[in-house]
DNA sequence: AATTAATTCATACGTTCGTTTGAATGATAT
DNA sequence: ATATCATTCAAACGAACGTATGAATTAATT
């Protein structure tokens, strides 16, 4: 076998076809912008993963399964470390989405570009992506709000779940969007730079979503 | 001037590729889809509309020019009935995302499906609609930005802009993932039908968006 | 009724897309 | 060194795309 060859092209394509994505979205991004920018054979791509739609999974497979595991690693230790205690919301939230964020300072996880990538996808029209996203997400997705439920057992499930899914949405949009619909708050932050910015993004977040969380019921 | 035809021509043609755009995206979905849904020739929508990217620009502006117009009359009306006072923030939250959780009901507006076209739309990489977006709501984000900055006087800015940030990402998501990642909510909530859903959406989201627009500052 | 203008229509153009093919090249193993 | 296998390569495929064209049709004007 000619391993070094094959494993370079691979992650080659990955890194390219990860950046244009995220640039121009998928079906934005032809073969030959991929394969010109990995500089590897048009071919190549069919040949390793076989089809377009194959690249696209196999794009955030490699992400995400670190990033599921990572998750549940820390759930489970912090579970482990409570005994049968119920954990603190705080905590909880800080798991899903501290680790998360986390990644975008972890080039080799991906970094930013992934980030928006996956924040901008969750909300993707094509189906094979919002069924594969549901797939890789379930498990995880179930384990913490499970862990919420028990935090918080005066709150009604649906109105946990609902806010579950408020807590994604105003982190996918605050990656996804960094500079996207940048109008909401230009001339605010232009004091901080860059990577100032994102440093102070988590801790900004994580205060909005625990808000929203802790926030009193809605009276019907 | 033949203007029954053309005018059930341009509506036709509007309607169906705001269907279609919810459903499938915009590079997803072909000028092909657009008219043979509509019932008109292949040709109309270059005749009327001059190119693809003119129709996209055309489907979002039908809908922002009402949209924005009530939001800025609704926040004018409030802010006239207060005199000198500042308002409350839940009335500006209210004001902002109230009017947009309203076109839900309003088919006539678009419904539901304009919403959820709008809520993904926000994060599309395509340039040309993130600045066409951007420009059609600058004033009404700067105005409401405002209000919120009177109103919380003793928030850094800074602060106000990004949970203005995070309130838009969670009211998009909320909309356009509604049957999207179904798997945050899915089991939660069956208990009630679509309708019912949607009522409930606004309560459910405004507490929650108050609750992190208030939530404690930070500490870096 | 005749003329003009606006709209609709069938059809075709050139481009780009994802994918396939079969030969050339490289590395591994006997 | 030779045979075997994996990988790369240049080239081409048919399909689908957005757009343009010029004739046919319909409505408005005189």
């Amino acid at each position: 076998m000619a391993e070094t060859r094959s494993v370079d092209t691979r992650e080659r394509i990955l890194d390219a076809a990860e950046k244009l994505f995220t640039a121009n979205g998928f079906d934005g991004t032809s073969m030959r912008q991929i394969t010109g920018a990995a500089g590897v054979n048009l071919a190549s791509v069919n040949y390793h993963f076989g089809s377009k739609e194959a690249l696209v999974q196999e794009v955030f497979r490699r992400r995400l399964a670190w990033l599921n595991t990572e998750r549940l690693r820390v759930l489970t230790t912090m579970e482990q470390a409570a005994g049968d205690k119920p954990l603190k919301p705080s905590q909880i939230v800080e798991g899903f989405f501290g680790t998360l964020l986390g990644m975008a300072q972890d080039e080799a996880r991906g970094g930013v570009t992934f980030l928006r990538l996956l924040g901008r996808t969750l909300t993707d029209p094509a189906d094979f992506i919002r069924t594969f996203l549901a797939d890789e997400y379930q498990e995880v997705v179930e384990r913490y709000k499970a862990a919420l439920f028990k935090a918080l057992p005066d709150v009604p499930r649906a109105e946990i779940a609902w806010r579950f899914h408020f807590m994604l949405g105003a982190t996918s949009y605050a990656i996804a969007g960094t500079d996207a619909l940048r109008l909401v708050t230009d001339w605010q932050v232009d004091d901080e730079d860059a990577t100032d910015r994102l440093d102070r993004l988590q801790p900004r977040l994580m205060s909005f979503l625990l808000g929203g969380l802790r926030a009193p019921l809605p009276k019907f």
